[in-house]
DNA sequence: AAATGTGATCTAGATCACATTT
DNA sequence: AAATGTGATCTAGATCACATTT
């Protein structure tokens, strides 16, 4: 039982957007809406027949994989209303693994009945390219986030990120649960969990952040966006002179 | 003066992949070939109004932009087929800069009159959607390609990546020129040159590689690809234990 | 039981300072 | 003149080994 996108709170991020009502209608009749499923299952594996697109409407799930030496690769994290499958449109399997971190809600649509509509439907079709364009932004954003950054730049870079995302969706961004766990964050970084643990008490210390658990809570956005743009510490001396 | 996409090389890979000769005839009347430009030109510069697509024939292009710390980041290599402007099709402006390392010509497709296209072609359509799906894996790939490497992980993994994609063109890939310096590679890796140089050397030694100047030659492939999916060498030790 | 925190030790690769090559 | 190569030194963060928390 589908309720209709014209009243789900994520139209403005999720396909309807920019569609007219009579347009909406027309994806209602695509769209399904699906139950609760609880956290730690697969909305898709990677090798899987790519059929669906799966739009999230509540909880968190990451996008992964384990790499030739068994390491887990964590290449993004979606939220609600974003939508996942994008990156497997061209081709007849997923390439990675969704996994819920949290009891997740979701809509989904088959590939073809989409591909159908959206050349019935140019706006639809531009927010279909757009939505694949978003995620290409992100995977640059979290390239960026890791590349020359110390684990101080990342982390709070990476707050900071979630952060603008749950501004973007109209929830309180700067106290928020977050369902991911510290080791996965940690693997999206590029960082080891007692690396990660060791910057967030510094965080602490400074008054700037408190993760407990999976509260969260930005004491000073201020001082974590110096620190994410650059080296704005004045103890951070042997890479920065090429940054100056 | 466009020569028709009918009678290009490159047709398997770029825009008029799976378009039937009305159809190409369509898309040749939207497209205009250009004269070569020189190294180091700008295609577009970051910020730039992204009126336009650029389908690369012949040459290399990097896309790249500046941190505030003033590093360049360096975020994809384009070879001739390859199309760019692909992630700004969304935005207004180009977020990246894409500057010529070679002499290169190219073919450019005002983004407006290709949407019109599209909306008549589906399979072309589909091409669009396929070369962003395209353009995400190549930076899932960069980044993978970096993520809890060594700097021998790295450039053996970067040497394969362009050769299958110099295979994929048809083209000979165990002897080929490279006109991307070492400096830029190093910074696409996230290594600095001294690094950089220095894998080079012990690869040589081993009888593995020979890059001098611009002229790659792959010696043992094998090697190289047991050295990019992990740790094949007997002396990697700090880092195989959970590897193993 | 798994996640997280904490201290001691270790190392890959950055940095620095030049030399050499193109 | 800029790119590349080479040796000496330095450090951020990984690894290891546990303790503590949930």
């Amino acid at each position: 039982m589908h309720i209709s996108c014209a009243h789900c709170g994520l139209q403005r991020i999720c396909f309807p957007k920019s569609l007219s009502s009579n347009e909406i209608a027309q994806l209602d009749q695509i769209v399904s809406s699906h139950p609760a499923i609880p956290r730690g299952s697969q909305l898709f594996s990677a090798g899987d027949a790519a059929d669906f697109l799966y739009a999230l409407k509540s909880g968190v799930v990451k996008l992964s994989r384990f790499d030739q030496a068994g390491n887990e690769i964590i290449h993004a994290f979606y939220l609600p209303g974003d939508v996942l499958g994008m990156e497997a449109l061209d081709s007849p399997v997923y390439p990675f693994d969704a996994i819920t971190l949290d009891n997740c809600t979701f809509c989904r649509i088959h590939r073809d009945d989409l591909e159908t509509l959206a050349q019935k439907i140019p706006t639809l079709n531009r927010q279909i390219l757009s939505m694949l364009a978003q995620d290409l932004r992100l995977e640059r954003e979290h390239f960026d986030q890791l590349l020359n950054k110390t684990a101080e730049e990342r982390v709070a870079a990476f707050v900071l990120s979630i952060a603008n995302r749950f501004h973007a969706r109209g929830l309180d961004s700067t106290s928020f649960r977050l369902p991911i766990l510290h080791r996965e964050v940690a693997t999206y970084l590029g960082l080891t969990p007692e690396t990660f643990s060791r910057v967030l008490n510094r965080f602490q210390n400074n008054g700037w952040l408190s993760w407990r658990r999976k509260q969260v809570d930005i004491l000073d956005a201020e001082a974590l966006q110096a620190l994410a743009e650059g080296c704005a510490q004045p103890e951070c001396h042997y890479r920065a002179r090429k940054r100056g």
